[in-house]
DNA sequence: TTTGTATATTCAATTATTCGAATATATGAA
DNA sequence: TTCATATATTCGAATAATTGAATATACAAA
């Protein structure tokens, strides 16, 4: 039986790592990590424009790293990949 | 005596994740895990262009993930930040 | 329905990345 | 020194990422 060698996509993680490596996205996973904010608590917090985070957030919707979920009037998000949880922990030791 | 809070750097994080960013890099880099090539190997195994491989090395150096050493007439590289072979690992679950 | 608030999308301008081509530099051998 | 091999640098063109401005959509309340 052949051992599950288990090659690297190169090109699948470095999407991945692209999509992670802007200072905002990289803020926006943060703040998602214990709880899950509404993008107008984002707003507040980030100090950017709506328009924005919205077309940071649409990135981080399209490869499956956070997930969005409507309440009434307000969208809030969370971690949807928790691979990129352990990701950041390594970054900051 | 105040607990140390390390606050996360997003500027630097994401220049650190964006040199990783890139399929050849992450190629490199994974190449780099078990052995130390000279660039003419690396060349050969990428099947990509010297020059290229060369430009991709130099942004890897300026960012201290890798080191390179010269042996007479070629240059070995070798892994600097062992902190990128923690996030490939966790990559690939 | 109309109005207000929250969020998303589109477009265009700017800036950054990527990479091939040409050239430069470093070392070793003759 | 000259030649050959290995590596690095520079430059320019093509492509991709970023963001502000304007606009569109979704929902709730009146």
């Amino acid at each position: 039986m052949k051992p599950v060698t288990q090659k690297m996509d190169y090109h699948d993680n470095a999407r991945l790592l692209k999509a992670l490596a802007h200072p905002t996205r990289l803020h926006i996973i943060e703040l998602l990590r214990d709880r899950q904010p509404c993008v107008k608590v984002m707003e507040e917090i980030l100090g950017l424009a709506q328009p924005n985070i919205s077309q940071h957030l649409t990135m981080l919707r399209h490869l499956d790293i956070v997930e969005a979920k409507r309440e009434g009037n307000q969208v809030c998000y969370r971690i949807k990949n928790p691979r990129v949880v352990k990701l950041l922990d390594i970054l900051n030791d």
